[in-house]
DNA sequence: TATGAATGAGCATTCATTCAT
DNA sequence: GATGAATGAATGCTCATTCAT
């Protein structure tokens, strides 16, 4: 359960190509719908539309599937969130301590938002298998770059000399917290926790 | 998968007092080492030195002996805190933010470090169910309970309005780095995370 | 599962034999609501309120007393029935044919309505079990004679020889039929059936 | 303990055909001996000379497997019967009650003892599970259709109105006594029976 | 007499993976 | 490449019965 092996092979054909798309996108709607656990390969085989034998042409094992479904998923949003960066004006967020803040705080979100069920599904196996937990991590490191680099251009206005530990701790905080909020019964409204995690960081990252 | 039924029996020999015992240790002992899916009833029956069906006729099924033993290592955790609360002199807290925010640190940490492994196995639980979730959140609630106890004494010397919110996402935060620190391979160096975190706590709370 | 050893003890003391009855009890409850099967000894002792070992001090097995409580069950219901015939009027009953097939089906039915989820367990039981399968026999039998005390009276007007014969056939007629009434889904309307089978036996007796 | 889910697959290749084979003979030659709850399908498995996964990668569940035998029995009984059936003057046997009535009795008789060991084992389950309960009420219904288009021709010379639930009567009489001599220790002779039957029936139907 | 703790073989069912076709 | 039949160890859980206290 630990380390999966090589891939099983780089398919040339269109053919290929496409089984092996409907396999993944088959194992994305099950894995975020049942969990890893609950879903064996014979039923990704049959949403597939394939046979099991197929699953393993393409992948070396179950694990392997969920592992590149993750790398796609996170590339996408990433992508998304970039996207999204392009617009912004960094002059000017550099000087509005407020529009940082809410920047931050709205992308994390969107990032938990994507795909809840899905990301509950990581959350859970990282606990339970080190190629997980070392996905999650470096996963957790590009946040962090993104997040650097929004605060970069604002480092003069800011409080704090370790950027990437700040972004660390800011972006830990921020997924406890809307993990809470969207995965469990939230024990406190959804807004008072917003706001007082919105102060939080923004109290930390600025002098007032 | 949802709800356990009521425990299994009021033990009223001394004898089965201590297979009692012997379970919970066995199950403890198991469940860090292995965690809660790959420990059998079996192998815990064996550990304990006892039937499975003695197993059984203590706890109705394998979940509550989790349960059991989680409830038995949160009060035992908030026994030691509140143990070291006492001492502490509340008074002059009050007027040194770095003070209570290192204890809040300290005691958090401390929180997490006493049985890590279990600690894992009971984050990874709480996203795959229900039971799990609910006796997590509650043991989340009393955490925030106890900071809000901590910071009451402060309060004028306080910027945050919402007391517990602040508590609780504060207590996220706490967690997720800790977690990060003590479970994963922290991508960043101890020290820094730390010092950050203090960082963040203290300036939220304490006007500077 | 052949032969229950024999019975536990014959109990002199008040004390002991209402703890016997208080089993007696809690096991017809139990055996007619979930089955013999689905009835542990512990459930049983449970409802009893006494210990498990208590159930095997005046029992053997569990089978024992489900076989004393089927005893006892057909006693009652014989008693009952022997009851209502005092007061019926053989001599008038010998000339009137429709008259004794009517009382006829009545009192079988009145035999499976006492308890029918009870006589349902006892019918699946002597499917399984020789020491049910005997007891059903002696219950029938003993159905059997009634019938025949019940026609011999009337026997001049009977067209068949051999009554015991036709007593036996007749029974296990409206057995059969009875349980399609009320064990399982009717597929016809009860009032065709019954009919059916009160024109069968009457004109199987009675010249017309 | 309801529904059976959809059966497990449909077979594909050759090898699958005769594994299913395998599995279904050693499962009808187990359950009439053993009987159902007594029959484990690692038993199965272990008779039919397959893996138990196999025994689940055709069935659903032990269930599914003695319906599905019990599916075959009954069509096959009923192959037999109508092919025998075939054969028969209807226009003769329409005058000649006698001829009728014991055609009746062979064939229910026929249909018994074609394995009775299995039937009994059937009448067993219907008591304990719905499904096996419908299916059986289903068969019953098979059966009473029979005996209408049997009676159909001879409607004129027969003194009931209602053929179906005469059928529906006389198929639970004859199912029952049958049971009687096949299944249990024959309190009576079993000529004296069968002549008893056969009497009340033709007496049923036919005017004398 | 009464208790109830202890037993352990037994059951139905699952599932990732292999490999002959 | 694709197929899907075959595998079998492993799992959580039950329960009639015994017997030391």
């Amino acid at each position: 359960m630990t380390q999966s092996k090589a891939t099983g092979q780089k398919p040339k054909q269109k053919r290929s190509i496409e089984t092996r798309e409907r396999i993944l996108e088959a194992g994305e709607r099950l894995f975020s719908r049942d969990g890893f656990h609950a879903t064996s390969t014979k039923k990704i085989a049959r949403e597939a539309g394939v046979s099991v034998g197929s699953v393993y042409n393409y992948f070396p094992d179950k694990k392997a599937v969920m592992l590149e479904i993750y790398a796609r998923h996170t590339s996408r949003m990433h992508g998304m969130i970039l996207e999204s960066l392009k617009d912004a004006d960094f002059a000017s967020l550099g000087r509005d301590g407020t529009a940082v803040t809410r920047m931050i705080v709205d992308q994390s979100v969107k990032l938990h938002s994507f795909s809840p069920e899905f990301h509950r599904e990581m959350s859970l196996l990282r606990y339970s298998d080190p190629d997980f937990a070392a996905l999650n991590a470096q996963e957790m490191m590009r946040i962090v770059g993104m997040l650097v680099s929004i605060l970069e251009p604002a480092r003069e206005n800011l409080r704090v000399d370790d950027l990437e530990a700040a972004a660390y701790v800011i972006s830990s905080a921020v997924e406890e917290v809307v993990h809470s909020i969207k995965m469990f019964d939230a024990p406190m409204d959804e807004a008072r926790l917003a706001a007082a995690l919105a102060d939080m960081i923004h109290s930390y990252l600025f002098t007032t």
